[in-house]
DNA sequence: CGGTATCCACCATGATACTG
DNA sequence: CAGTATCATGGTGGATACCG
């Protein structure tokens, strides 16, 4: 997506959307800001569970629990996990991972460059 | 925040989501299923609120409502009512929703892209 | 530290009905 | 056709506790 040109010729992709189930269930799946967040970090590097949840804030530790199994499940993380005491667990993207790091990196950016245009957007209704 | 960033040349966006809360507050309004959807299928054309509703499928009337709302508050859609009998009414993007489709549209891709990919890493575990 | 399980409150959601 | 309101209800998600 990146720098690929506005809308000109945006076509298959579009009908994915009503396309098979399961297209339409993972997509459901990880089009929420949970995956996107912990998508988005794990960007930046490597992390550990605890890290993980101190950088996201604001998410519980059921909440992470759960959409890392799921993300997992879906292979865009995996998981290491070294057997010392006390455990330490680290979480990284797979390929499919940094590959959709480029689509959230995309809404990051759409949020700051919007910012303004949603402000008065709000103000004005 | 930040505007340095340990990786590579992914710049200011990622720390996005750690930023400010109206940022946070904003991305995570919009990461959303539904509001991708939304966002998806004006992006293809204008459409009437029943179009929309049958296009999505699998949305009840209440929440495609809600989450209209929530995109014209902040500024992605137009509403435009056309005061026939009966009632006619036209949803469209904006400037920031047609910027947005762009990441919507990368998102669907990337679940074209590696659909293949998911797949085999939910029937491995 | 990280994971799992349990309990429970609350809210999001779907269904239904009524209005303009 | 589109919108709003109301209601119930089940599921989401938070808190807590305990395990490995």
């Amino acid at each position: 997506m990146g720098t690929r040109n506005e809308i000109a010729a945006l076509p298959p992709e579009a009908d994915l959307a009503r396309a098979d189930s399961l297209a339409r269930e993972i997509f459901s799946d990880i089009a929420n800001k949970w995956a996107f967040l912990i998508v988005e970090f794990l960007g930046q590097r490597t992390m550990r569970f605890g890290e993980l949840r101190d950088h996201i804030g604001g998410i519980s530790h059921k909440m992470l629990t759960q959409n890392l199994r799921m993300l997992e499940h879906n292979g865009l993380i995996e998981r290491t996990v070294h057997p010392t005491i006390p455990p330490r667990v680290e979480y990284a993207l797979t390929e499919a991972g940094v590959a959709l790091r480029a689509v959230v990196d995309g809404m990051c950016g759409w949020t700051q460059k919007y910012l303004g245009h949603i402000e008065a957007a709000r103000r004005r209704g």
